[in-house]
DNA sequence: TTGAAAGCGCTAACAG
DNA sequence: CTGTTAGCGCTTTCAA
């Protein structure tokens, strides 16, 4: 910071010893003397010094930081996620850069070059409902950038992953549709751009199929921007209601909520004749009108998961040539009886 | 970035420039002949150079970034006002680095140093509801450090402040209840601390008095920790009920939300007798059941202002010595029929 | 075990 | 208008 602080040479100075010995003794480094080590740390503490990140970054051209991109942080299965993300990287002395997308690629690429330049250690990244061309992504990584994708991942690109079993919280929450006697069931999804989307879509397809329900393609909708505009909602409503749905599966946060409130809007009457599951992790749907089945994703734990992995790539010794893709287990909340 | 890049230096050599022709030419500086400079520019843009922010933070001693302290970034009020900060900032070229403080004291003063120890150039805060000493803040502001608080202030701090309209807003959501014939108004509220706190509790008392009726102590409950535990609402859910309120006004966005959980949960018959009007920037209020009357904040409007103000200290030439406190009017938006 | 010196990439006097 | 030089605060060879 650019406010009047100790720096290392000030210690030098006043202890007589050169920059070097201080500061290896504030790193702990090599062989030096308990003696003087505990000189420099007792003065140190004294003047209450503290290291200057920026030319410590600037000299060992690492940051300790790491950089989140989401789609937004008003969307409470992002804003766990980062906790998770938080709870792992300040123990182990790493800082984190969060960034919006807002669902729109340029602002994603916009974002994440940004974070690059500014010497993130790592990134952890689900990638925006807009996003088909990752090459950039791609190049970073091959400059050495450790990247791990979380809910929105890629296929072809060959790093850490975690994820969602989304085929199973798909499959249970269509099941549990079927079986409350629902029949003619819709699907109101992300961009087909996205792997959630793709997953989420054959577990609603199984669970279909399981009980003998013929798959009508027209019954699914899909959203390009991800529900971050509600005229894309209420159109999609709008062209489901005629076919009649009794119930909806919905396939992300955003969507769920953005899905009633369409619903709501548009139609109030059928609003609570339809039954609605959905992927969502807010923590408010206790209080939604019509309440709803929630799929809940394990939010926190996939922070947590992927920051362990990405720190293991940050401070791995060798390069990794094995890389894992966890998949963690969703939580089906059924709908509160009326 | 530890990846390897053209630096300034590159550009010297296969210009056979020095390194000051060409950052004068990339920073558009004092007199260079136009034919350098696109010269140099064209080169920079060939070999995609990109400037090493660590390095010129180091020289220049400031970061081009701006810290935020809110308490939770899952709270729509904060994540509102982050995206209006966003939209100044990334227009004013500055970045941002986002923190929370989960309402602890001693956590948002330790991410307050940790940004200053980054060298960000200003400081945008929203206190947590622990807070009541601010020395560390007074003391980084002492040497430097501009600092603009937002919707969560101190008294006694002079520098520039944005909040809303708090007792107008609580007035106005107040007589609402009022005029809807509620006449045992508790109000929920948060911590003492806050600066909010008190402003809306003058409100509502204010409403009160205007039409005649007595302002009772014990129908006040405060929560220490802003209902970031949910066993601290539901017990002042169970104090609050003995004394059989037909209205609550809650003065908080994260209290609003919890309370109505708290309400639903423990005394489901009365959940819907009693009329709610509380603080919320939920954009998600339309599906509550109970519904209720809110009172909304221009929470991006406010991360908007806030921004401008932080920016214009930053890049003060001179020590500012008048400080204003913009205040914002807020929105009641009326309960829904039944 | 300690110190001297170089350098990370950049900016900014100062000279020319 | 351009080059030389020094230095931001820190880490790290290399030599002593």
């Amino acid at each position: 910071m650019r406010f009047e602080t100790s720096t290392i040479k000030d210690i030098a100075k006043a202890l007589g010893l050169s920059t070097s010995t201080v500061s290896r003794a504030l790193r702990d480094r090599y062989e030096i003397s308990e003696e003087t080590k505990k000189l420099v740390l007792a003065y140190a503490e004294k003047v209450n010094y503290r290291a200057n990140p920026i030319a410590r970054s600037l000299k060992e051209r690492r940051s300790y930081s790491i950089g989140i991109i989401v789609s937004e942080i008003a969307n409470n299965f992002f804003s766990q996620v980062i906790n998770g993300i938080e709870s792992i990287a300040y123990d182990r002395d790493y800082h984190v850069i969060i960034s919006q997308s807002h669902e729109s690629y340029k602002q994603e690429k916009l974002n994440v070059e940004h974070l690059a330049s500014r010497s993130i250690d790592g990134l952890l990244i689900a990638l925006s409902s807009e996003t088909q061309d990752i090459d950039y992504l791609r190049s970073l990584y091959a400059k050495g950038l450790p990247i791990v994708f979380f809910d929105r991942v890629p296929k072809d690109f060959e790093t850490h992953k975690v994820i969602a079993n989304n085929f199973k919280g798909s499959f249970d929450a269509t099941e549990h549709l079927i079986l409350s006697g629902k029949r003619t069931i819709a699907h109101l999804t992300n961009s087909e751009n996205l792997s959630i989307t793709k997953e989420r879509l054959e577990g609603y397809k199984a669970a279909l199929v399981k009980y003998h329900i013929e798959f009508k393609p027209e019954l699914v909708k899909y959203c390009q921007h991800g529900g971050m505009h509600s005229a894309e909602l209420e159109q999609a409503v709008k062209e489901l209601l005629p076919l009649n749905p009794d119930g909806i599966f919905i396939s992300s946060d955003r969507l769920t909520t953005g899905c009633i409130m369409a619903l709501k809007k548009t139609n109030p009457e059928v609003a609570h004749k339809i039954a609605i599951a959905g992927f969502t992790n807010s923590n408010l749907v206790e209080l939604f009108n019509p309440s709803l089945t929630s799929v809940k994703q394990p939010a926190f734990e996939m922070g947590q998961v992927a920051t362990e992995l990405l720190i293991s790539m940050i401070e791995a010794k060798r390069p990794i040539t094995e890389f894992e893709t966890k998949v963690l287990d969703t939580e089906l909340v059924k709908m509160a009886k009326r």
